[in-house]
DNA sequence: CTCCATTCTGTTGTATACATAATGTATGCG
DNA sequence: CGCATACATTATGTATACAACAGAATGGAG
C-alpha cells in the first residue's frame, strides 16, 4: 500500500471518505460515532476528529446536538457545480493557450487510458473511469499554474463523485461519449482555439449535467 | 450580542477565528492547545475540534505530531486569490447583467456606507471598512444566484482579510480610491455594459493586489 | 571547543468516563 | 382512537487521564 502512516485520525478519515464516496446509502443519514469507532478499531475521539475534517470536503455537515449528517447531492447543486466548473475550466483553457502551456502529452495519456477501459464497466472499472475523468479535468486546471484554483477545483469536484458512481451504472455506453468529448476539448486546446475550447468544455459539462440530473 | 448559543466548540471556534483574523502575530506560529483552552475557559477537546473546523476555512493547517499551524499569507497566494476572484466576479457580472438582476440598490447602499467612513481609519473603522468592502463584492456574487459559487467565494475571501487589516494601516487615503473603483464597477453593472464591468473589476483587483503586495 | 548521544520536558494523540440533550416509547387523558 | 406528556434510552458534547512522540537541554567523548 501507499500511505500506511495511519494515525488513528487519518485511518478514520480515509475510511469514512471512502465509505461516503462509494456507498450511496449513507447519503441523507446521520453517522453513528461509536458504531464507526468499533468498525474502524479506534475510539470515538479520532472518529469525531475525522468527521470534523470531512466538513472541509463538504462531505458531512454538523448539526448541533445531532451529529454528522451526510447531505445528499441535489439536482440544483449539480447544476451549480457544473456552472462553476465551466467558469474555472474555461479560464484555465484561455490561460494555458495564451501562455502556450497546453499539457497535450499528459492529457492525451489520460484520455488514452480512459478510452482503453471496457465499455461495460464493473464497479472497479467504473471507479477507475471516474478517477481518470477527474484527472483529465484536473490536469487542465493545474496547467493554469494557479495553486489556489487547483485546490479549490479539486475540493469542488469531490461532490460530483458522490453521484457519479451510481449514475454511471444507469447509463451504458457513456464511456465512448465522454472520451469523444474530451478529445474535442483537447484538440481545441492543442489547436490554440480558445473560443472553441470553451465551447467544447461548456458542451461537455452540459451533457454531463443532464445525464446526472436523470437521477 | 448575536449568537450566544455558545456550545464550547463554537465558542472556541469564534474566539480562534477572531484571533487569527485580527492579530497578525499569530501567523506563522503553532497554536498551543491547553493555553487556548485556559484562555477560552473550556477543556482541550472543544479547542481541538474548533481547530479542525478552522482547517476548512484555510486558517489553520494540521501538521502531524506538531499541531495547528497558522500559515502566513504569501504574495503568491494573494496574486492567485485576486485572479480567482476576478474570474468569479466577472462571471457574476456577466450573469446579473444578462438576467437583468443587478442589485443596484443594495450595492449602492453598501457603497454609501463605506464612503461615509472617515478617511483616517482607527482600528474599529478599519474593520468596518473591510466588512463593507467584503459585503460589496459578496453582494455581486450572490446576485448571480449560484449558492455554490457564493459559498466558495466567501470562503476564499477570508484569506484576504488576514492581510487586509494590517495592510490598510500602511496606506492612507485608500478609502476614497476603493470607493471610486467600486462606483465604477457598479455604474458599469447598472448601465448593462458587461465588458466594461469586467474591465473595472479586473482593474480594481489588480490595484488591490499591488497594494497588498507591498508588504 | 565541537559534536553526538541521551535524557528530559512539554505537547499532541488517543482512550475513557461523565454530563447533557434529543429521540422514541409507553402511558394516561380527552 | 388520537394526542399530549412523562420517562427511558441512546446519542452527542465535554472533561480528564494516560500514551506516544518531538524538540530542547544536558552531559560526555573526541
Amino acid at each position: 500500500m501507499s500511505g500506511t502512516a495511519a494515525s488513528g485520525r487519518e485511518k478514520a478519515y480515509a475510511y469514512l471518505r471512502e465509505n461516503i464516496l462509494t456507498d450511496p446509502d449513507v447519503q441523507g443519514r446521520f453517522l453513528n460515532e461509536q458504531e464507526l469507532a468499533a468498525e474502524i478499531g479506534v475510539s470515538r475521539t479520532p472518529v469525531r476528529e475525522a468527521l470534523l475534517l470531512l466538513v472541509s470536503d463538504g462531505l458531512v455537515e454538523l448539526i448541533p446536538q445531532r451529529g454528522a449528517y451526510v447531505p445528499p447531492v441535489t439536482g440544483r447543486e449539480m447544476s451549480e457545480l457544473m456552472e462553476l466548473r465551466g467558469v474555472l475550466e474555461s479560464h484555465a483553457a484561455r490561460l494555458v493557450i495564451d501562455q502556450g502551456r497546453v499539457p497535450a502529452r499528459t492529457m492525451q495519456d489520460t484520455l488514452d487510458q480512459q478510452a482503453a477501459l471496457p465499455d461495460e464497466l464493473n464497479p472497479e472499472a467504473a471507479r477507475e473511469f471516474i478517477r481518470l475523468d477527474t484527472l483529465f479535468h484536473q490536469q487542465l486546471i493545474d496547467a493554469a499554474g494557479n495553486e489556489l484554483i487547483s485546490r479549490t477545483y479539486s475540493k469542488l469536484h469531490v461532490r460530483q463523485i458522490l453521484v457519479g458512481v451510481s449514475a454511471l451504472f444507469r447509463t451504458g455506453g457513456r464511456r465512448g461519449q465522454v472520451c469523444a468529448e474530451h478529445q474535442v476539448i483537447l484538440d481545441a486546446l492543442v489547436s490554440g482555439d480558445s473560443a472553441k475550447a470553451q465551447e467544447a468544455i461548456d458542451h461537455h459539462l452540459a451533457v454531463t449535467r443532464d445525464i446526472l440530473l436523470r437521477n
